[in-house]
DNA sequence: TACACTTTTCAGTAATTCTTGAAAATTCAA
DNA sequence: TTGAATTTTCAAGAATTACTGAAAAGTGTA
């Protein structure tokens, strides 16, 4: 197969930031590749359409099927696995969100939890952990609420996202109501 | 100056996490380093406290100087600059997406923008495009409604944040009023 | 201007990461 | 079970990125 310059382009560009990415030239490559295709293809395709090996391209695919971004299947008739990625693009980036998470936020989550729990008595370790706490705090509270966000329908994800900052209408709105109730409200 | 383990475990770890993002080590625990530092610090004890190069830190300083991270004091009748890394959490937070934004997203959505105005005519190219635009779309929602939620006030921020998904019934509550005023509401 | 101090640059080396071909392992049909 | 097709592993070389010491450049003071 070869590239028109239209997806040659596409996929030079993800090889590029993937680079800037922890993920490698090739990883992003092969995703970006994945991602326009209108066919699943094997591993031998994606290695010819790239100019990679096809070692490299096997350690890509497991890489991405590590991310759980590809799909696999088979043709009848065909013993090879042909990739996808998935037709839905939220669901995409969900997947990626949560990887991340697990990869990177998750770690550090423990790590500065850790840290909080030590007892501590020279002024050094009092201020820094004042600092952990702030990141912490902030980490949890951000990731707590992505996780929150990611679980609504895509539609009303999207209504959200429109509606933009204008949502902080609606929470002075909601501050009122707290207000009438007696001061009841959320406990989160 | 010698790190407490506190400190080095903190140091460490984000020396270990900038690896998994495009970051080089020597950056994750300079910045780790000011981040919790009580005092702002020179670029020696900056080297002495990490045991890097005096050229390794300042080459670090330079990248973090060129992604807003740092800032840079004086002391009296002291020619050395000081470094340290802002009060604020969030400001922090919001430096480093709006960075990534122009370094990443930005240019990402410039060549989607060029990949989407030529009219092709393959089957290939049309099916390239229609995912391109999904990409686009999402990318560009995401991103506008990060910028907007961004300038919220970090107070109205938070509670938006510990709100989480029970945003949803204030939207119900929004498209309830759309309604009864005959269909009008945000144009965006 | 001269000088002491500080920061930056840069070429060379070290370390890490990427990529490959060949061999090993796996899979499935006969 | 055999054997062809396919995928995976892995050691070694290639490429890239990180790090250093030494030299150059910059800065402020006397």
């Amino acid at each position: 197969m070869n590239l028109t310059p239209l997806i040659q382009t596409f996929v030079l560009h993800f090889g590029e930031m993937g680079s800037r990415w922890g993920i490698n030239r090739t990883v992003g490559q092969i995703y970006a590749l994945l991602y326009v295709a209108r066919e699943p293809l094997n591993a031998d395709e994606i290695a010819e359409a790239l100019g990679f090996s096809r070692s490299n391209v096997s350690m890509g695919l497991k890489e991405l099927e590590s991310w759980r971004l590809t799909r696999v299947q088979h043709k009848p008739g065909d013993r090879r696995e042909y990739f996808s990625a998935p037709e839905d693009i939220w669901a995409i980036f969900r997947t990626l969100a949560e990887e991340r998470r697990k990869r990177e936020v998750d770690p550090t989550l423990s790590m500065l939890r850790e840290a909080l729990m030590q007892s501590v008595s020279g002024a050094e370790d009092q201020h820094a952990q004042k600092r952990m706490r702030e990141m912490h705090d902030l980490i949890e509270l951000t990731t707590s609420w992505f996780a929150d966000v990611q679980k609504m329908e895509p539609k009303n994800l999207v209504s959200l996202m429109k509606l933009g900052a204008r949502v902080q209408k609606f929470l002075e709105m909601k501050d009122k109501l707290k207000l009438v109730a007696g001061g009841k409200g959320p406990s989160a």
